[in-house]
DNA sequence: GTCTATACTTCGATAGAC
DNA sequence: GTCTATCGAAGTATAGAC
């Protein structure tokens, strides 16, 4: 479903890509262990050394791809037309369900800003910097048409990626703490919790000070 | 400033714990070295042995100590009073000052969720249980007033709470993005930003739908 | 392209002298 | 309380046969 390429032979190359996403989301850069990834992958840790020359530049090819195909993704909801405010919606739930259906995409994003982007070259930062220009993009639309007052784009983008991110990471410690009874109160649904962030967006935007409908049912292309 | 304690030896504790704060921070627990630790903190190896039992016992011990010192605080501007809005800008003034002042605490909340909680114990968790506790116990209060409409807590606490650490851990990162013009827009200032937050918070609980005063000027006791 | 074998380093942890 | 010395395991990376 994913892809077929051009080779036939997708065989020790991407499965080192899979293992070695779910190791570095595991542990990190640092504490991901190259002998893991390949003995996960299935494949001699020497055929790593062979495709990626070395675990830096496996790391930093896997988040450059990861990272520009969801700015690509999100590129495509702008051009795609719509209300800026719709647009906006869009793009809150694409980057939910792409961080929910791949864990690597929220846990290596919260690691590497905890570190500071120790690991990150310039293209690397190049891809994660397209995220934040799709949302500067569409709020510049929506001034545009009146509809939408001015706001930094990175105070936009970080206060509803922030949440999405720590709380999709979060639901393994939600579950256990759930368990356990420490909170005395529910547990949040996915799906609230994103339309929240949607609404929350659309009142920081809003051109007047007065609330704005909520939005549509969480839409979602693709 | 901190505390005196009891014994006049506080050189070689403090000094471990300070500089394992550190390097917990820079690489995340698996990857933190205890050579480098007690290297930093110039005393030997076996010392923190001797002291702790083992790294993970260290770990620990600095995460529950760290958590229950910030719920503690936002406990206390619970009970100071005054009306929950102000006391929510408080708390969130609050968190944003200690993230900045302790480093250590963003980066190791946004890893340790990413991970998934591995290195937590139960009273771990306790501690870091009493942050939404509080969010939890001000929201009950303005809806008792009447301000506030009912809102889980988990959602405010993580829509609030997630923007602050994501904005103050990806000072680095950001600051290199600056330097390299990737973003054909300026950086927020911090200030700026928690304001934005405290006021989004306050409009996502509004009792009526309007838009509510602005936060005043970032309070923050202690 | 794929494997074995290995060089070299660093890791967490402990024993035991002082 | 503090140090030296060291063990055994695990780490990254490479050389070279097939």
């Amino acid at each position: 479903m994913v892809n077929k390429e051009t080779t036939p032979k997708r065989d020790s190359k991407t499965a080192i890509f899979e293992a070695a996403a779910q190791e570095f989301a595991e542990r990190g850069f640092d504490a991901a262990g190259v002998d893991r990834i390949a003995a996960a992958a299935g494949v001699n840790k020497a055929m790593l050394y062979y495709h990626f020359g070395n675990k830096q530049a496996l790391y930093r090819e896997l988040l450059r791809g990861t990272f520009s195909r969801v700015a690509t993704a999100l590129q495509a909801l702008v051009e795609e037309g719509g209300s800026a405010e719709e647009v906006l919606d869009r793009m809150i739930a694409t980057i939910a369900r792409v961080a929910e259906a791949h864990p690597f995409l929220p846990a290596v994003m919260l690691r590497e800003i905890a570190e500071g982007g120790t690991h990150l070259d310039r293209d690397t930062m190049a891809a994660m910097a397209g995220l934040p220009r799709a949302f500067a993009s569409v709020i510049g639309k929506g001034v545009q048409a009146g509809t939408m007052r001015p706001l930094n784009p990175l105070i936009a983008y970080f206060s509803t990626v922030a949440p999405i991110m720590l709380f999709t990471a979060s639901a393994p410690i939600r579950k256990e703490m759930a368990g356990t009874q420490q909170l005395p109160f529910a547990m949040p649904e996915r799906e609230a919790f994103i339309t929240h962030v949607q609404h929350m967006l659309r009142r920081s935007l809003a051109a007047d000070g007065r609330d704005t409908q909520a939005p549509a049912a969480t839409s979602s292309p693709r």
